[in-house]
RNA sequence: GGCCGAUUGGUCAAGCGGUCAAGACGCCGCCCUCUCACGGCGGAAACAACGGUUCGAUUCCGUUAUCGGCUACCA
């Protein structure tokens, strides 16, 4: 049994968006799960198409992701380069090419470009007539000699059938008529996808061929050419379509789709890959917090699924927060530090604690400021919010409330949370109140907020006695003055 | 237009001829409680449609519909 090795082969065009991120992500689980190999090749035959730095990008994302190349571009295992400009410079592609031609698989085309036009039918649809097929070997031999652009097109028959089977779609089986001469190498002496794709994953020994379904309908044309060459046939793993939520193919508009755009609003890469690995999987035991090491284990392609799926990020809000909630709480500080520094600036108030309150709280990074910022400065707000029937409080008790008890706090010494609670709860039986009737009013006066993150006395003791004084002050004359 | 593929709650997703059709996110309610969050419990919510095959179809086969892909000297 040979040994399983996987590649991911990105064009450098700059997004890696999740969509790219799962193909390689399956394709590396698949090696790995086997205890195979997994390489990484650029695939940049398209001159016109290159976006400086995509590569790097490439690199950044995999990292992120945990994705280890056995082999690559930095990692040579042998059967390299591993970038198919320079083994387009080496001359490899266009050697099995004239291979093709000479065993009458393949063909010079010296067709322009206008009389390619001329093929269209009516509504923008061309089919390459084997013009080109025919010509004489004088006349070929003229034209090359004469240095006449050209490109090489594989020769298909139009007759019988061309059968090839996915692992998750099945046998698929297409009229030879319905495919045509395609393009091997381009008249700028660059393969074409189809062909350097073939060629180097026969080259480079890849037993499974991961993609995206978008080449699901070429793939008949692929066996054509390892058939050609007498190559065996891969085995093919199909990876069904990600879609945003309108069910439209992701793409940069659609803001999150980037594996860096995500990590910019405060994902973890664990989550991110994690949630990727559930569209259009999942394992047998319904457990959906998994590490890497777990997809590893589990992942089996062949349960992968066939029908696109939606990207969610309110489940991925969700699975960030998971693991938010799960990550060890110095790690956590260390990563809320920068968010919590730019929540709360200054020295307002202790950011262990602050980070302690948001572990639980939040989904992603960027909640910290929406969820902490009160304790830099309170808010604007509506004096309504001191109503609220379950309290059973309105704006007007809660001004009396305030009033009398802001000479209690200032008495007080002990400003901790436990003896704080004691001492209010203690000093609402004395005048009659519910705890609620001065809690409320007292968590509303120092953080203009309808919820915060712990209860009134927690606040003040962040706070400290003398902002906590203040603010309350602060709150006696905003509703004096607006209660009139 | 042609060819190929897909179709289970709003979303992800089990199921692979006989189930009261799992589970998760989200939503709603309850509990916990000095407001939240976390946690616990419960609820609403789905087999695209129509024909077959079968004792019996979500599951098999057709047709239609919808969506998607390919139909490039793009990948």
């Amino acid at each position: 049994m040979t040994m399983v090795k996987t590649r991911f082969a990105p064009s450098p065009t700059g997004r890696m968006h999740v969509g790219n991120l799962r193909t390689a992500l399956y394709s590396y689980l698949i090696a790995r799960h086997e205890g195979g190999c997994f390489m990484l090749r650029i695939e940049d035959t398209d001159q016109e198409r290159q976006v400086e730095g995509a590569v790097d990008i490439i690199n950044r994302t995999l990292a992120y992701a945990g994705i280890v190349c056995d082999e690559g571009p930095d990692k040579d295992g042998g059967v390299g380069p591993y970038v198919q400009s320079e083994r387009c410079k080496a001359g490899i592609y266009m050697k099995y090419a004239k291979q093709l031609v000479e065993q009458g698989d393949a063909y010079y085309c010296f067709c322009t470009k206008e009389r390619l036009e001329s093929l269209k039918t009516a509504d923008g649809y061309s089919f390459y007539d084997k013009h080109c097929l025919s010509l004489p070997k004088e006349e070929i031999e003229a034209k090359l000699a004469a240095g006449e652009p050209y490109v090489i097109r594989l020769n298909v028959p139009r007759e019988g059938t061309t059968t090839f089977h996915d692992e998750i779609y099945g046998e698929i089986t297409v009229e030879n008529a319905e495919l045509d001469d395609m393009i091997l190498i381009k008249s700028d002496g660059f393969p074409t996808y189809n062909f350097a794709n073939v060629v180097d994953d026969h080259l480079m020994g890849i037993t499974h061929v991961v993609r995206g379904n978008e080449y699901l309908s070429s793939s008949p044309k692929y066996n054509r050419i390892y058939d050609a060459f007498g190559w065996e046939v891969p085995v093919y793993v199909h990876c069904p379509l990600i879609t945003d939520e309108k069910h439209a193919k992701l793409s940069k508009r659609s803001g999150h789709s980037s594996f860096e755009d995500l990590m910019e609003l405060g994902f973890l890469p664990e989550a991110i890959v994690n949630y990727t690995a559930l569209l259009g999987w999942n394992p047998v035991d319904n457990e959906e917090i998994m590490s890497l090491d777990e997809l590893i284990r589990k992942f089996d392609y062949t349960k992968i699924n066939k029908s696109p799926a939606v990207f969610d990020i309110g489940k991925l809000r969700w699975m960030n927060g998971e693991y938010i909630r799960k990550m060890d709480p110095d790690a956590f500080f260390e990563a809320a530090l920068p968010y919590l520094k730019e929540a709360v600036p200054g020295d307002k108030a202790d950011y262990r604690v602050l980070a302690e309150l948001a572990q639980s709280r939040i989904e992603t990074f960027m909640d910290i400021s929406e969820l902490l910022g009160f304790f830099a400065e309170v808010p604007d707000y509506d004096i309504s919010m001191y109503a609220h029937k379950k309290m059973k409080t309105t704006p007007e008790l809660s001004l009396e409330v305030l009033r009398e008890t802001l000479p209690f706090l200032e008495e007080l010494a002990d400003f901790s949370n436990d003896s704080l609670f004691e001492a209010l709860k203690g000093f609402a039986a004395e005048k009659g109140w519910k705890n609620g009737q001065i809690m409320w009013p007292i968590r509303t006066a120092v953080s203009g907020k309808e919820t915060t993150p712990g209860g009134a006395t927690q606040l003040l003791e962040i706070l400290g006695k003398e902002e906590s004084l203040a603010r309350i002050r602060a709150a006696i004359a905003k509703l004096e003055n607006e209660l009139g």
